[in-house]
DNA sequence: CCTACGACAGCTAATGCCGG
DNA sequence: CCGGCATTAGCTGTCGTAGG
């Protein structure tokens, strides 16, 4: 009959169940929603330009972690599922993530990964006068300073698109792995950054690196699949408008409220039904 | 060496609670 | 209702270290 009860004084669960360590998110979706705000037309076209039009109207700013850690302890590496008890399976694939994020599918491996060469030639040209990485904050902080909409504004965009949302570490700056991304901005349209996003997510949650990979999309991929038929909207600015790409109608105070809703218990969900998956209906109802 | 990341501390805004 | 206080959630930093 008592409810689980929190230690007071720090806000920890009480003792018995011990528990996971506090997950600690490095990428900050509130940065990310102020700096989008504070862009002008221009720099955002930008973004458009790479296929990454959907980001910009991120409106959610922040991010609500039970749930990410939750879908994440219930991933099945295996068939690469979230396996709901009793609810279904929700896959972990490139249509689930484009229908979250629209990010561009296309045909070309996003090459991210270490090469010193490139690493070189370019390090100057985005920072000059730094003598390594920036954390992340900084970068955030530079690019909503920029005034110009170049290649160098395209490419710090794009490399603190990957930090924050796509492929985000525990890190505190940006992956000198973005650079050969960086090196072929002209492609970066005609990438698959949906297979990419995914994997990243994949290879993370397969080593129970639960803090790792872009919960963003774990966290509006739920939401965006519940049944919401019997929910109120009435206090959180009305019910989501129906839409292409699951990043741009969501708002916290929704994604709250519908979380609030579904919750099961301290450290679970699933309350609602899972109504429809993304556009996969049917695939991810059975057991 | 360098890089990634875990442990830990501290900050702020939002939220909850309570007495008036 | 409302204002003040306590607690919580989310974020950012430093530091130490395992492992390439």
């Amino acid at each position: 009959m008592d409810p689980p009860q929190r230690n007071r004084a720090t806000g920890r669960r009480k003792e018995g169940d011990e528990k996971k360590k506090r997950v600690r998110n490095r990428a900050s979706q509130e940065r990310l929603t102020l700096l989008i705000e504070k862009l002008t037309d221009d720099r955002k076209g930008v973004a458009a330009e790479m296929g990454m039009q959907a980001l910009m109207d991120v409106r959610c700013t922040n991010l609500v972690n039970p749930v990410c850690d939750w879908l994440g302890e219930i991933y099945e590496p295996a068939s690469r599922e979230f396996v709901i008890p009793g609810r279904g399976r929700l896959p972990l694939n490139e249509e689930s993530m484009f229908c979250t994020l629209g990010v561009p599918r296309g045909h070309i491996k996003v090459p991210y990964g270490v090469n010193n060469e490139i690493e070189e030639a370019m390090f100057a040209c985005l920072f000059p006068g730094l003598e390594s990485m920036p954390n992340t904050s900084v970068l955030a902080d530079s690019l909503q300073a920029m005034t110009m909409h170049g290649d160098v504004f395209k490419m710090k965009l794009l490399m603190y698109l990957i930090s924050a949302v796509f492929a985000p570490t525990t890190s505190l700056r940006p992956s000198n792995k973005c650079f050969p991304i960086l090196a072929n901005l002209k492609n970066v349209k005609n990438m698959n950054w949906c297979k990419f996003i995914v994997d990243f997510l994949h290879d993370a949650f397969k080593n129970k690196m639960y803090q790792k990979g872009c919960r963003l999309h774990l966290m509006l991929m739920y939401v965006d699949c519940l049944d919401l038929s019997t929910m109120d909207f009435s206090g959180v600015g009305g019910r989501p408008p129906t839409h292409k790409f699951a990043i741009s109608p969501w708002t916290i105070n929704a994604v709250k409220a519908v979380l609030a809703a579904d919750r099961a218990t301290d450290t679970t969900y699933w309350k609602l039904q899972v109504s429809f998956c993304l556009s996969l209906h049917t695939a991810c109802l059975q057991i």
